[in-house]
DNA sequence: CTAGGGTTAG
């Protein structure tokens, strides 16, 4: 059985590669060719807690703590000293801490390895994805769909899309592995993101075909390819599958279409969108909101732009510290043009007490617009509370 | 302890 689901998935892959995507597929190979030698970091460049380590530091350090076992199952420490070292081009640092892992018991459990696996792939690391993989039999690890769908996710990861052909080709057959709903998405996503979103939608036909339903996820991940490329009636059918399918949508279904509106000069229907998600028990969540403030920025609505951060506070998802950054990083430079000084002044307040880092520069110029404005007082409070969090080093014009 | 094989903006 799933030498046939996986053959007819791969002749999918096959025909699609030899057709009209052919100079696509390519091009989205070639794209990550000029880097060949360094892999591609797919993790967003976020701030990290160990700054300004070395990294020869911090993998002796890495090494050593994850001799507690307590520190290895946290997986949230991997994706930290990963994303670091990758931002630092340190390849070989992040391949001595997660060979390392292999002489912990750890390693017989295929959840610990997939997990190995997908962090090689985070930092573009796929040929040391592939090994890892190869060598789990050797280290007395079972391999089921599980740690192949982590490889498949690891091509994705790197943009490596041309490999994902290859893998379906040589390994589910081979080790008797049946592919499932969650492999699918992934190949979905490969499409998506090597912007052959019709092929995709060939990979929801061919799974309807093996008797795989498409699930949440796989419309999702459609509707993001098609509203990213303003493929509004594309997006529209898609919407029609999923009813017929019985599936019901959720927040981050309606998110891609909200930006998709917004970037189509169509706030107004973005807003009574977010209405119908409402009426509809979706509720709006920062995405959601911050698509309506993009808009209302660009188009100089000042009063719509502040109203809307309000919603962001009332419903309670402004904590997210990344998503605030974004939110702020929309907001402040837009606020201050707009000369409303003690609305900024607030932003600055709120984005330092919830620790969420926004562009220094931006908070300088808070700083001078209030000195400038003979709002001394709260300048001075501003520098002071920056200097505090340890995260801004403000100045006072008359500093200088 | 709660999670990490698959889906969001900049």
């Amino acid at each position: 059985m799933s030498s046939t689901l996986c053959g007819r998935l791969h002749r999918i892959f096959r025909t699609t590669t030899t057709q009209t995507t052919t100079s696509r597929l390519k091009k989205a190979t070639t794209i990550s060719k000029p880097k060949k030698s360094k892999p591609v970091a797919a993790v967003p460049a976020l701030p990290t807690t160990s700054k300004d380590e070395n990294p020869e530091a911090l993998v002796k350090r890495f090494k050593k703590q994850t001799d507690k076992a307590h520190f290895r199952s946290r997986h949230r420490n991997y994706e930290a000293a990963v994303r670091s070292l990758a931002a630092a081009g340190e390849f070989s640092g992040i391949e001595d801490i997660l060979e390392h892992q292999k002489k912990y018991d750890n390693v017989t459990d295929e959840r610990f390895v997939v997990r190995l696996i997908s962090l090689y792939g985070q930092a573009g690391m796929l040929d040391h994805a592939r090994k890892l993989f190869d060598e789990m039999p050797q280290l007395n690890c079972g391999r089921t769909v599980m740690s192949f769908n982590a490889l498949l996710s690891a091509c994705v990861n790197s943009k490596k899309y041309d490999k994902i052909g290859e893998l379906l080709h040589e390994i589910p057959e081979k080790l008797s592995i049946t592919l499932d709903v969650v492999s699918y998405n992934t190949v979905i996503k490969a499409f998506c993101d090597a912007d052959s979103p019709e092929s995709a939608l060939a990979v929801i036909d061919q799974m309807e075909k093996d008797g795989l339903k498409p699930n949440l996820i796989s419309f999702n991940t459609l509707f993001d390819a098609f509203y990213k490329k303003s493929r509004l009636s594309d997006a529209d059918k898609v919407w029609e599958m999923m009813q017929s399918n019985g599936t019901v949508p959720d927040v981050r279904s309606y998110n891609p279409k909200l930006r998709a509106l917004v970037a189509d000069k169509r706030v107004s229907e973005a807003v009574k969108l977010i209405e119908e998600m409402e009426t509809k028990g979706v509720k709006p969540d920062a995405f959601s909101i911050n698509a309506l403030i993009k808009g209302f920025c660009r188009d100089e609505n000042l009063e719509e732009a502040k109203r809307w951060y309000g919603e962001l506070a009332k419903n309670d998802c402004g904590r997210n510290k990344l998503t605030n950054k974004v939110t702020l990083s929309l907001l402040l430079p837009f606020v201050c043009d707009k000369g409303d000084i003690d609305f900024a002044f607030k932003l600055c307040k709120e984005a330092i007490a919830q620790r969420s880092l926004v562009d220094a520069a931006n908070m300088q110029r808070v700083v001078d617009l209030l000195v400038l404005g003979l709002k001394g007082e709260e300048a001075k409070e501003l520098v002071k509370l920056g200097k505090e969090s340890k995260h801004y080093a403000l100045k006072l014009p008359i500093d200088e």
